[in-house]
Order: C-alpha cells, then sequence, then structure tokens
DNA sequence: AGGTGTGAAGGATTTCACAGCC
DNA sequence: GGCTGTGAAATCCTTCACACCT
C-alpha cells in the first residue's frame, strides 16, 4: 500500500542523524537550517541531504532552507515518533539493567511497559527504573503484549538463549526485534530484526584502524 | 601500502558476521562450509560471500567450500583477532559498567587495561570487573594509553561530555573510538569513529516495523 | 545572492552465470 | 555432482549541476 518502497536504507538510517541535530539546532533557536549545515552535521554531502528528505516530501523553502519546527514535526511524524510506542525488554541482566535505566528511549517517545527474564531467582524483584513494577516470568509473554499492544521488544540476554526468546516473542505477536546478543537470528517473514553485537562493533573498528585509517568516517550508523 | 584499497565497506562489516557462524560451525566439529550454508546464516546471497571473501584472497577449495578452521584463522588475522588489542573505556555509568562486564570483548582477544570518569565521587571505586583495577581520572589518560600502547577506546558517557572526551582521547593518541553517546561527534583525520546510538538503533526499527515489513531483513546491524 | 528539488551522470555494490576444478 | 572464483550485467546509491523559487 505504501509507495515507500524504493527508498533507500541508508537513506532511512540517516533521517534519525538529521533528526538529532535538528532538536539541537532548535534548542539553540535557530529558526531554520539549510541542507549544507545539516550534511555538515551528519558527516554526509548536501546533495544527499536534499535527496534524503525529498523520499518523503518537499519539505524545503527555496531561498530559506528548512523551518527546523516544521521539519522536526514532519520527521517525527515519519518515523513514528509522534506516538508512545511500547516497547519490551528481555533480559535483566548487566546489560539489560543499562538498558533500562537509558534515558534516550523515554526522549524518543518509547515506553518500556515490563521486564523479563528466566532465571527464577531475578522473577519478581523489583525494577528500580520502572517504579511499581517486577522482573516477569516469560510465560508473562503473551498476556502482556496483547494487553499491551506491544510491537517492540529489545533482546538483552545470553547467546545460546535468544533464539529460543525470539521464536517466543515472535509468537506473542512482537514484530520488531533489537537483538543485542552475539548470535544471528532467524526469524519468520514478518517479523523484523536488527542486531547490535557490541564486541563485533569494536572489531569492525579495530579492524578500520589498522587499515590505516585515511579519513575519520561515520561507519556504521547512527 | 596496502591495496587492500578498494574494499567495499559492507564487505568489511559482514567478514564479522562471517567468523561468528564459522565459529559454532567450528563448535559442532563440522570440517567444511559451503558459500551457500555460510550466506543463509547471514542472510546474504552465496554470490557475495564468495565476492566478500576473495576481496582477501583465495581461500576456498572448489566442489568441497571452504575448511572451517583454516577459512577461521585467516579471517582471524585479517581481522587483527590473532593478537590481543588494548582497550580502555571512558564513562562508568550504567552502560559502562555493562560493556565492562560484557565478555564478548576478552573472547574477541581484546583487553581492556583501564576505566576512565569524570565523576569524583567515582573516581578510585574499585571495578569489580577488573581485579585490582580502579576507576581513573582522566588526568591519567595521556601516561596509560602511552604506557599499554593502547589504539582503542570505548566512549560510554553522557552526550553533553563525548565531544571533549573524544578530543581527549585523540589527543592522547588513541586511533579508535566507539561511541555511545547520542551526539554526533567531530574527529580530526586519522582517527577512526564509529556511533552507536541505542536510541536510534530502535528507532531505525520501528520505522522498519511500521513500513509493513514486508521481508525480514538483517538490517543496520553487525 | 542564497537555497531547494531533481533529472542525469557517475560510482559502488550486488547478482548473474559460467568456466574450471575436485 | 558439488563448489569456488570471477568477469559482465544489473541494481542501488551518491554526486553533479542546474532550473527554479524567494
Amino acid at each position: 500500500m505504501a509507495k515507500s518502497e524504493g527508498i533507500p536504507a541508508p537513506a532511512v538510517r540517516r533521517l534519525s542523524l538529521y533528526l538529532r541535530h535538528l532538536e539541537t539546532t532548535q534548542a539553540r533557536n535557530h529558526a531554520t537550517v539549510s541542507s549544507r549545515e545539516l550534511s555538515r552535521a551528519v558527516g554526509v554531502t548536501d546533495a544527499q541531504v536534499r535527496k534524503d528528505l525529498a523520499y518523503f516530501g518537499q519539505f524545503g523553502h527555496p531561498g530559506i532552507g528548512y523551518r527546523v519546527d516544521e521539519l522536526i514535526a514532519r520527521m517525527r511524524q515519519i518515523l513514528g515518533a509522534d506516538q508512545v510506542r511500547r516497547v519490551i525488554l528481555v533480559g535483566a541482566g548487566n546489560l539489560g539493567r543499562a538498558l533500562m535505566s537509558y534515558r534516550g528511549f523515554r526522549k524518543k517517545n518509547f515506553d518500556l511497559v515490563a521486564v523479563f527474564d528466566n532465571d527464577a531467582t531475578k522473577i519478581g524483584l523489583p525494577t528500580p527504573e520502572l517504579p511499581g513494577e517486577r522482573i516477569r516470568s516469560l510465560d508473562d509473554l503473551p498476556r502482556i503484549v496483547a494487553e499491551h499492544d506491544v510491537r517492540l521488544a529489545v533482546i538483552a540476554v545470553p547467546a545460546q538463549a535468544a533464539q529460543a526468546v525470539a521464536d517466543q516473542l515472535a509468537a506473542a505477536g512482537v514484530r520488531g526485534l533489537l537483538n543485542f546478543a552475539p548470535m544471528i537470528l532467524q526469524t519468520r517473514p514478518g517479523i523484523t530484526l536488527s542486531s547490535v553485537d557490541l564486541a563485533v562493533q569494536l572489531e569492525q573498528l579495530a579492524f578500520q584502524v589498522n587499515l590505516g585509517a585515511e579519513g575519520a568516517k561515520i561507519s556504521v550508523d547512527s
């Protein structure tokens, strides 16, 4: 149904970066930005910025640039950040706890509604970051997902448990998985998966440094 | 000096993924893998796998596939994982502590040699994950970097402190920065930067899910 | 002047398809 | 039969350059 088919994935990745810079620009009370300024902040060319934005509509004003407030509103709309999206977290280990306390999610209008773990010694423990909540058993997964209409989940469990958790999440009706386990997961069609492997990330960096590191590059993303 | 110039960045990104699957294959006592199997595990085409590997040499055996042990050794060599690489961490907050206790780094032959923080109430505290070590002041940065020949650093500080930390790291002689602060950093040439923004990552995922999520894609990852 | 939106050109990466080897 | 390595084709993405607007 969406004619949003032909949008390059890299363009989508840059969208969040543009938005982040726009927000700091707004905080400085600048009313407009040019594609030039945006491009330098994110590390791409100005033509790239205009092309990227053009995939989603015409937001600019010739001779002026982009009105910051307007563009922020449009981009939030496009990214879905204008409405609360509920998220659950599976895995209450070190990384899981760090993610719970991460304020960035809330700022982007994500609402962490529950935390799950398989470890019997953890189930029932209070979650300081989510007042009134407690760590839940995975048995509660289907119910919580249905009750809160949760579409997104973060996986922060050990590698050997990750695939099973992913399967349970998909079965419970979650549509998007953000996986931090160092493991390649298989998902069935209809489930979107994004993986971040911290060690792999560092390995990439080390390789690039070894190469000779000609120019500083914002390499992988975000 | 390296004719390793023309290697596509995406190919390099996939290298770590191939290696990870090879290691699990090895654990299963399989002696060889085909590009077909590797490709399915990582979510690319088999031609892609062969092209990627071919950038670095000829490792395959026609009719057989790739010998697992051999390929692992070569890939570790290529990625530099055959020798210990020393890393420091700046920022001992929630995320920093999670990173300290993350075993994946050690497994990939990274050695975390010191943890720094600017918070006077944290400096001097012991680091349970690094026996005998304590959280250090950033004043010690140049000395530690020089003494241990540290080339890589992980930044896990709040956004508003990140640019200053990056500058100090570069000045101290660190060559590669892995940044977790939700902030676009500027670095001078010769410094390689890779950024991971957890909130942006989730935002990307939410967007893809909203699109309609036609096919499961290992999207941005690692 | 300053700035966007966009067709067209250029480059880069991926896929195809097949020769050659085990 | 199975499988790799690789030129050639196809596709995808980025940059150029300029018409047009303010």
